[in-house]
DNA sequence: ATGGCTACGATCCGTAGA
């Protein structure tokens, strides 16, 4: 079983790229983020044609999330119960008992912004949140971009970051505060290489410099842990013309 | 020393991303 995380960066642009990649790299569950499309728009027919059923909550121009599924999807849920939020950031299904929350965390901006709070405070509620699902199915992954690069190794220069948004103290025990939960970075979980990233700024050649951070994650159960044979992330998507600015992380799990 | 791309929506620039 194949589940996948890839902050598309705009639905509209990123649909044949998208479509593409999912008969080559023929996943079974796909989480998307930024969407940047509301449900109205959201290519349900094309993706229904590749062989998706979606769960989705879109917005027009930012965020939107949705999980595809070669199987059905139940219990599908939007946002996190409790946090008033107009931002589509999440969104929660059942597929083949495996409890799946998609979650586009928020940028933050800046440190000390207004924005920055905002992405702490949706930390604390997605950590509540997730503790629940926690108590009610063992076989729970969270994926999606996280906004964090949660070690410096997961960061292209450390020093030249030092203290920004996306590696500063509090966003990484934010982020730290979900393995608490009891939660493992399935990349984590395996030998890696050094200076592997999901996202590369657009600017300044950084793809071809390598020039990135490591913010899209897949945490796991400590059930799901058990069961995670791989996990890795597909830069080939990014090489193509008009790419993404992220790429997809890939973890696979037996079925037991 | 500061912007460097890209996407979007409303215009032909501003906002946001990371």
């Amino acid at each position: 079983m194949k589940l996948a995380t890839w902050n598309v960066n705009s639905l509209k642009v990123r649909l044949p790229h998208l479509t593409d990649w999912l008969a080559q790299a023929r996943p079974d569950i796909v989480c998307l983020q930024e969407l940047k499309l509301e449900d109205a728009k959201f290519p349900r027919a094309e993706l229904q044609a590749a062989g998706f059923e979606c769960a989705v909550s879109g917005q027009k121009t930012y965020n939107g999330v949705a999980i595809l599924s070669a199987q059905p999807s139940t219990d599908v849920r939007m946002g996190i119960p409790g946090f008033q939020d107009e931002q589509r950031r999440v969104v929660a299904a059942t597929i083949c008992g495996l409890r799946v929350v998609c979650v586009y965390c928020p940028n933050g901006q800046a440190v000390g912004s207004e924005k920055y709070d905002y992405k702490l405070r949706w930390f604390a509620a997605l950590k509540a949140y997730l503790a629940t699902e926690l108590e009610r199915h063992p076989a729970l992954a969270v994926a999606g971009d996280f906004n964090v690069a949660p070690e410096d190794r997961d960061v292209h220069d450390p020093k030249a970051w030092e203290g920004q948004v996306h590696v500063s103290e509090a966003e990484r025990a934010a982020w730290r505060a979900l393995l608490d939960l009891g939660l493992k970075d399935a990349f984590r979980l395996f030998a890696q290489p050094e200076k592997v990233f999901s996202w590369w700024d657009y600017r300044m050649v950084a793809f071809r410099r390598n020039a990135g951070l490591r913010i899209d994650q897949i945490l796991v159960s400590a059930e799901l842990a058990r069961r995670c044979t791989a996990c890795s992330i597909d830069k080939a998507p990014r090489k193509l013309e008009r790419p993404s600015d992220h790429a997809p992380v890939v973890a696979e799990f037996s079925v037991d």
